[in-house]
DNA sequence: TATATCACTGTGGGCGCACACAGTTATAAA
DNA sequence: TTTATAACTGTGTGCGCCCACAGTGATATA
């Protein structure tokens, strides 16, 4: 009933407790035919550890650097830094330690600067959140001559190097094609839809490239009711001014225009601009369940927001980290979370998810 | 830094670890002074037991039974037991073994006479499916003359009593106001949409009556496309005949019919009939993400499956008793699960959802 | 032969907690 | 006062594991 113990393998094996021991480490200096006697038997009973005990006993202490923009720019970020404390609180009595690093997302080189601090103090593993595809690939190729693993989060930035364990995050792309087909089912013929960035370097977010993608590639197969696609780029959002001129010129461009799609968690800064400025009504489509989002759901102004569970991500990052450490799992390259569809009747349900796990404190 | 310990408080408190552990499990055997004084150390350092000793030094054994319908006649029930198995590897090192019982769903009586062999074993906590109301309330009499805490999960049948911990389970209401937004986003002015119950005995579905009036208030509040509401029951899903029959009896009554909701997993019975009997196109929704009812949204015939979690329902109801019984901790009465809109381009994340926990074993 | 070195193996303490049991004091009864 | 009883309080052991350290032989060196 009761699982399997080191001593009862070594027992069985003939051994001490402490022969075992060096071969469950690989600490060496155990001879070749106890090695192999031993590594018989706990291959034949299956000896799983029992966590609680090496829980206990093991006093060593495992650091993990998490590098995310600061949600001091982006709210959003408060999201995974929640995924990134909850599982903190998970694992610390198994003796880790995760400190946060903040880099100022916009201002020059900050994910560089602020990441190459992580190398002055021993860690054994790091999340990431490489929003900087240049920048980031420099820490990452200093992870790989340190050796230290890391999980990426958000934003997939491929890497040969086996100590790039994971990505978690959406799926860009078929959060685009969601987004395409919402807008189907919801469009009149000949309407217009808008595609639109609200980001600078558009070209160098492959994350912003793929969701356009996805949304340009749903209506090329099927397109029954001759719906056009058109995209802009704008960034400028904290100028009224300059918002309320980009709006007035989509509009004016864009006469049949009935639905936009905002490829990031920055609708709420200029749904009410479009709103105000449109005399037919408009339908929206934005990412995440921002505060400054919700509040337009609940206005019944922004019909969807497409949840990129920010949270799970900043959570199931730290505990691929973990698991990688702990138990040396094999992890899938890539953890796409669901691309969940919001609306007002179902976001109260998304809003302070539980994870309910075993509490260890 | 390291987390307070028994000994510190006893240290702390002018006491030995004994004596505080009575305090900690109301042991009795302390006197006021000293209660009093332990109490207020524990209080001002916030003492957390260390689970891992705990479960260590613990050699209790908890005993949890589940009592669900058969997978067997409603293949929907293989999703909530998956939830179960998943807990149990979870806390089963913490000393809980889960036994599992099925009752046969239509066999009349059967919750009855399974749910009481359950009280021939000595039982910590009851999970279970209560989807026959009247059989159901004997089981939780019993629970509560014996004192035994319970959790519902997936049917809602209050009762005041405090054993009864908690329901875990959708909001059968906004899931069916949500169904309604689907609708009225997608459907043309002066359409019709028919609501269909696909059970026996609807006025004894509490959760079927709910989704209707969800679905019907949301078009109370605004109808601004002049939209027909209509309701129809059938049950004999298994005859072909009588399904064609009910079909063309429907479409020929609603000469409108743009959509249908099907307020069970069981849209994937019938949605071909009415596909085939249809001159127009119609759209579809229907809960749960069966194989069945996979196939019909790759099909692109169905357009949205409203997910109710039913693998998070089992999950999530087996550690809220191991919760209750470790921690003892408060625990909402109603938990509700996210309601998922799924659709084609997003179904596959809803598949396969992993629960990264701390694994311990 | 005596001694140092090496390769290996077993032993024991301790992680934080639960619980049985032994020890101590106060109170009531003889 | 002595004894029995009750009301406390402290001590010690073990859960399964990790790891430092103390052995034990065998072989090499002086």
């Amino acid at each position: 009933m009761t699982s399997i113990s080191l001593k009862d393998i070594a027992k069985k094996a003939g051994v001490s407790v402490g022969t075992v021991d060096r071969v469950i480490h690989n600490r060496g200096n155990v001879s070749a035919k106890f090695r192999e006697k031993v590594l018989d038997v706990l291959n034949e009973f299956e000896y799983k550890p029992n966590l609680m005990a090496r829980g206990l006993a093991n006093k060593k202490n495992y650091r993990i650097a998490a590098l995310i923009p600061s949600h001091e720019v982006d709210p959003f970020w408060k999201l995974p830094l929640q995924g990134i404390r909850k599982a903190d609180n998970h694992i610390k009595n198994f003796g880790f330690k995760i400190d946060l690093y903040y880099y100022q997302d916009g201002l020059d080189k900050d994910l560089l600067k602020v990441g190459m601090q992580i190398f002055e103090h021993e860690y054994h593993a790091l999340l990431i959140a490489p929003v900087i595809k240049d920048e980031a690939s420099i820490i990452f190729t200093e992870c790989e001559k340190r050796q230290i693993p890391y999980v990426q989060i958000n934003t997939f930035i491929n890497r040969k190097s086996d100590l790039f364990l994971s990505f978690v995050g959406q799926d860009s792309y078929c959060s685009g094609k969601l987004a395409a087909k919402l807008f189907d089912f919801g469009t009149q013929d000949g309407d217009t839809l808008l595609i639109l960035h609200l980001e600078r370097e558009v070209y160098n977010s492959e994350h912003l490239i793929q969701k356009e993608q996805g949304f340009r590639d749903y209506f090329k197969t099927k397109n029954k009711k001759n719906i056009h696609i058109s995209q802009l780029s704008f960034s400028d959002l904290e100028s009224e001014e300059k918002r309320q001129a980009f709006v007035s010129y989509a509009l004016k461009q864009h006469p049949k225009l009935s639905g936009v799609f905002v490829t990031t968690s920055k609708l709420h800064y200029i749904i009410n601009d479009f709103i105000d400025n449109s005399t037919s009504s408009l339908n929206f489509i934005g990412f995440d369940l921002l505060d400054e989002n919700l509040n337009h759901l609940s206005n019944d102004n922004a019909l969807f927001l497409i949840n990129q569970n920010p949270t799970q991500q900043g959570y199931l990052g730290i505990m691929t980290l973990f698991n990688h450490i702990i138990h040396n799992a094999t992890i899938e390259k890539t953890q796409h979370l669901p691309i969940d569809v919001v609306m007002k009747e179902n976001a109260a349900f998304y809003m302070h998810r539980q994870n309910h796990v075993v509490e260890v404190n």
